[in-house]
DNA sequence: AGCAGGAATTAAGACTTTGTTAAGTGATCA
DNA sequence: TGATCACTTAACAAAGTCTTAATTCCTGCT
């Protein structure tokens, strides 16, 4: 699994090095800068999945801060979360709209930290995707090595029937058409007769279960994941 | 633009009284429920956007809830977030793996809040912003998974009749005549005798109940939200 | 009350779409 | 070159959906 990328912006540097040592001990990669200037240019190279931003800091302060890191577009879909000590209500709400995606309160405590980040980065891995490799309802396919796994098991499947359980796949739940499915698989000149779907859907379901996909009536075919 | 809908779950009559006076002088849509039980029930049927949960209930926790209203599909991506007493630190590690999006401390102050759901709300939205999905009066259609979802459970109708029940959704309110809705469903040049638009109604009306289709003598039909 | 037009209801049958099986055609590979 | 595998087709079976037709039910009108 990557690591994922952590920034760190804070000004005193006894709480640098509590996190740092916290969250590294969790298989983050961490970086750090002690002013906004520095953090910016930081985000810049290091491109980081999470920014951690103290609100008070001197000179720059960290609304500020998060104003001009949500104008970089390498750091569209980073996460802003800020560092705010208790009573900084105000922080929260001007935060917000300066947007930040979540706040977390000082003191730090470790144990909650740690379970809010690994909340965050759940939530932006959900919104990114990561293509070659899919995992829906227990089975997973990857396109880079041509292979199912199905309840623990390896699929060697023939091209045809991987390439209709890949469609079916990269959206789950959602229904293809016939037409939809020959156009993907087979190219919209190709003709092949109307049952020759239905068979390979048959032989997925063979090696599958019959309930994993299903039959729309009219429509078409869809996965349907636990 | 749309009200949003917020379901509020706290055993404490007071906390509700606030809450839902905040909420809804900033325009949102609240109901609430006492206990976790009800709340499932509740939320089945009013599709909240967002649901604010009580940690600490009688009977049925809030962790224990948020777990049975992260299964529900038609909840799927409502935003789901904890109200919890400062020092309950616990709560937030077990929340967030019960698949909570945020917390909330109290005691609540109003200005916060509202600046922290607008926030949660506002995360919602960017996420959703997928066509093919319309919900209305408590009845969502997905056109992409061919799925009706009602009172929480999932229909699965055939082609005609959700192809119909799409199109009176699609302008609530508005009366379909026959003529457009066999141009729309059947085509121009089919030709199909007239009660076979009956037929299906009443299908549906089977499926959904006998109010949500009213009939317009002499005109047509129309869905009839709430 | 009686009537007429539209709509609801029902069940039966026609019709479509899929499932299933087995067999045929190539291609590939030792 | 014979075995195996992937893919396609054909033919029939099985589901499931759509229509129709016959009848009853409403509602407003005279």
């Amino acid at each position: 699994m990557k690591k994922e990328k952590i920034l760190l912006v804070d000004d005193e540097p006894d709480i640098i090095d509590l996190i740092t040592y916290n969250l590294e001990k969790e298989g983050y990669e961490i970086q750090s800068a002690t002013n906004g200037r520095d953090a910016i240019e930081m985000a810049k190279r290091f491109v980081p999945d999470l920014i951690l931003l103290d609100v008070m800091m001197p000179e720059m302060d960290g609304i500020e801060t998060c104003v001009e890191l949500r104008e970089q577009d390498s750091l569209r879909n980073a996460i802003i979360a800020f560092l705010t000590a208790r009573g900084e209500d105000y922080s929260q709400i001007a935060g917000f709209d300066a947007g930040a995606d979540d706040y977390i309160s000082k003191p730090i405590k470790p144990r909650v930290l740690i379970s809010r980040i690994q909340a965050l980065l759940r939530r932006k891995v959900q919104a990114e995707e990561v293509p070659g490799l899919e995992e829906v309802g227990g089975i997973i396919i990857d396109k880079e090595k041509y292979l199912v796994i199905f309840q623990g098991k390896e699929l060697n499947l023939p091209k045809k029937e991987f390439e209709l359980l890949a469609l079916l796949m990269s959206k789950p739940g959602r229904v293809f058409t016939r037409e939809i499915i020959l156009n993907t698989i087979w190219g919209n000149d190709v003709v092949v007769g109307d049952r020759t779907i239905d068979v390979h859907i048959r032989k997925l379901r063979e090696k599958l279960g019959d309930k994993i996909i299903k039959t729309v009536k009219g429509v078409g075919y869809k996965f349907e994941p636990r």
